[in-house]
DNA sequence: TTTGATAATGGAAATCATTATCAATAGTAA
DNA sequence: TTACTATTGATAATGATTTCCATTATCAAA
């Protein structure tokens, strides 16, 4: 009746009802598989995790659910430019795991730091106010990263 | 012998040299291209341009130019969430035209601003020294993008 | 100025992540 | 249970970016 496992309603569940969607096995799949990591998964990661559980699924409709998870807000979607996309479930700016990523440019590497958190938040919610009101527009979110060379990138040049 | 319509070694000249690279018409071409617009150009729209001057142009040596110049750091490349990568003359943190963005996620409309850069920049400079302490990770760049809705998007919802 | 080594180019074909199509299936309200 | 329709999944299509490779152009050295 309720999610898989359960006998009372997942978190997100009013989150789909509330929206006019349906609650599918896909759909609860593929979030199970993304709370559960903290890796920064791509479609094919996921496609490939889900698969496990549920051997039926269609590439397609990853990236299906992807899209409206997105659009729904409860994940979000990163480019780290190794031409393909990656997903990880958002947790607001005060949420446990909260983070943003330094980039390795040349291994590609990603690594989640939480540090300075707070002073970023204070600030960008400082100029979200400002651009906002001189360009009227309606900031929704921010997206952060640092471009570099890793630990073990810098000692190979 | 130096450039195109000049006498003196235009300022990319010695870059180019000094790295061992060779100083090459649709290079020159593309350096022309990006540093007469501000918009944000994707390789095709820079293969358009550059076609105009230079007919001959093949997309290939667009994309392989564009990877060059931005491994050289003279230019940027952004993804704004199209499915195609943009590329901006970069603009040192001093630079007049250093800017970031603001990403309708409706229309895709890019605004740049300039106001709070200094405060961004104060900010990220002392993110940088510590993330690069903590991570032992070598800064060379960052990123900061806003997304949400222009004044137009929002009527239209 | 000419030459030669080789870096750079350009056209075509290949790759590969992501999307569109559409008939079959499954969630939900009744 | 039924009926309605959102959702799914297999396949094909798309489209940005890369790879290949024969040809061409740059530039240091003669």
């Amino acid at each position: 009746m309720f999610g898989r496992k359960e006998t009372k309603p997942p978190w997100w569940y009013g989150r789909f009802r509330g929206c006019g969607y349906r609650v599918t096995l896909p759909r609860q799949i593929i979030l199970e598989v993304l709370s559960k990591t903290s890796k920064h998964l791509s479609a094919e990661d996921i496609y490939i995790a889900v698969h496990k559980i549920y051997p039926n699924i269609g590439l397609t409709t990853v990236y299906r659910t992807l899209e409206l998870l997105v659009q729904m807000g409860l994940i979000f979607k990163f480019d780290f430019g190794d031409g393909r996309a990656r997903y990880e479930l958002s947790e607001g700016p005060k949420g446990v795991r909260h983070h943003h990523h330094l980039v390795c440019i040349n291994c590609n590497r990603i690594i989640d730091y939480t540090d300075f958190i707070e002073e970023e938040l204070k600030l960008l919610n400082q100029i979200e106010k400002g651009l906002s009101k001189k360009f009227n527009f309606k900031i929704t979110n921010h997206l952060i990263q640092f471009y570099g060379l890793c630990d073990k990138c810098q000692m190979k040049t």
